[in-house]
DNA sequence: CGCGGCTTTGATGTTCATCAAGTAAAGTGG
DNA sequence: CCACTTTACTTGATGAACATCAAAGCCGCG
């Protein structure tokens, strides 16, 4: 972790997320003055559940992941943030505490604004509190939705899952480079390492997927849609 | 569906959520003036998903189903709302239609409060918005953990699950009136109905449990609890 | 009474994790 | 830069876990 030299000033941020629509300037400077700027690396960790909270996190770039971490062998993968995605929003107004733990995927930049300032703009900001409200329940909406699709699947339908998010949500193309290994994509889907190879192999050898190294190609995206919707 | 003859005031109510505590009296009467108070009896549905949603539930008394029905055959139940639960919070900020379905399982009595009742509190008055967000916090740490405890277990440990939940948090006691049909134990933990069954019985014969008719008593917590923790 | 839903038990087959073993790729230290 | 270790990837074989099918008893209800 390496705090960035020259932070970009809130006031000006190109990647402003709307939740700060409604602030004030004097609202806005008190984040500017009280938020850090941090880059990592890939497969650096952020937080370790169990991690006392003390910041809000805002992903400027790159991608993170969240996830469980009770017994190592049996890790899971609960969701993958985004730029512009506030992340562990989930349980910041519940627990003192993180719940899950949040690794860095690929190379990542983000700001950290202390909790108790947002605390404050909640308390005397009505408007951004419900921005908030919102955020958050997008962003719980999104990972109910993914884990009661994925238990009414079986591998071959998760596996396609996994790959058609990547495709249409994150990258919004056909062609991207997986992020995550093999095992990774099993863990954010309850399916073993070997069966993600070989069912990626099947849709190799079906035609829907083109593999290059890390490289995806979805060749059959309607095709991929219907694994993931019927089995 | 029922509407109550004599609601409650809510100046007075005795099960008032500690989310009213914030409000003045303006507010609460406010929220008083554009509530209804409604009974249902067991099976009956509130939601149907895809319903638009107009109100606020306020679970005076009773349990109710939360569930996914995309398909008949393979409905999923996601939580059980109990008493003091507002239900069905997750997606009020994020969305104007349900995304799931609700129904009784007992006789339930509820509160019925205008979405923009709530929206208006939530905009003006800081504190209520942090109560929510709190709320609403804690609702989803928990579907999220039982989502994700669940599924490092295999069925023994997730049917061991439901009834140790039910017996610890639902209802606080090891004698219970088990409120769900065999069917509807295995569609909260993704495990047919047949073997949610079989389950049952081996745990009746190795003495864990107890059964007659629709009465459960857990003779043994502690190795319950163990079982929803290694398999 | 008879019908449909819930419960129960046994038998069967499928799905999938796991084990084993080998190859490729990527870091590590001399 | 090369031997060495580790980690990721791949394929096949095996067995366990579990859904599904089938059949029968049970209960509440019109």
């Amino acid at each position: 972790m390496k705090s960035v030299d020259t932070p970009t000033n809130c006031m000006q941020c190109p990647l402003r997320s709307s939740l700060f629509e409604s602030l004030g300037r004097k609202e806005l400077s008190c984040v500017h003055l009280n938020k850090r700027e941090v880059v990592m690396e890939p497969g650096e960790q952020l937080v370790r559940s169990g991690d006392k909270i003390t910041h809000f996190l805002y992903l400027q770039s790159g991608l993170l992941k969240l996830f469980t971490e009770s017994d190592s062998r049996r890790e899971q993968i609960i969701s993958i943030s985004r730029p512009r995605d506030f992340v562990g929003l989930l349980n910041i107004f519940s627990d003192t505490h993180h719940r899950y733990s949040m690794s860095a995927i690929t190379d990542v930049r983000f700001c950290m604004i202390e909790v108790d300032c947002i605390k404050q703009l909640v308390d005397n900001n009505g408007f951004f509190a419900r921005e908030l409200l919102k955020n958050m329940s997008i962003a719980v909406d999104h990972i109910l939705k993914d884990s009661y699709n994925l238990r009414s699947l079986q591998m071959h339908g998760r596996v396609a899952y996994v790959l058609y998010e990547l495709s249409t949500e994150i990258f919004g193309s056909t062609g991207f480079e997986l992020p995550l290994s093999r095992k990774e994509v099993g863990q954010m889907v309850g399916v073993s390492t070997e069966n993600v190879i070989r069912v990626m192999s099947e849709f190799r050898q079906d035609g829907i997927i083109r593999i290059e190294g890390k490289k995806i190609y979805v060749l059959e995206p309607e095709r991929l849609r219907l694994l993931t919707i019927r089995g």
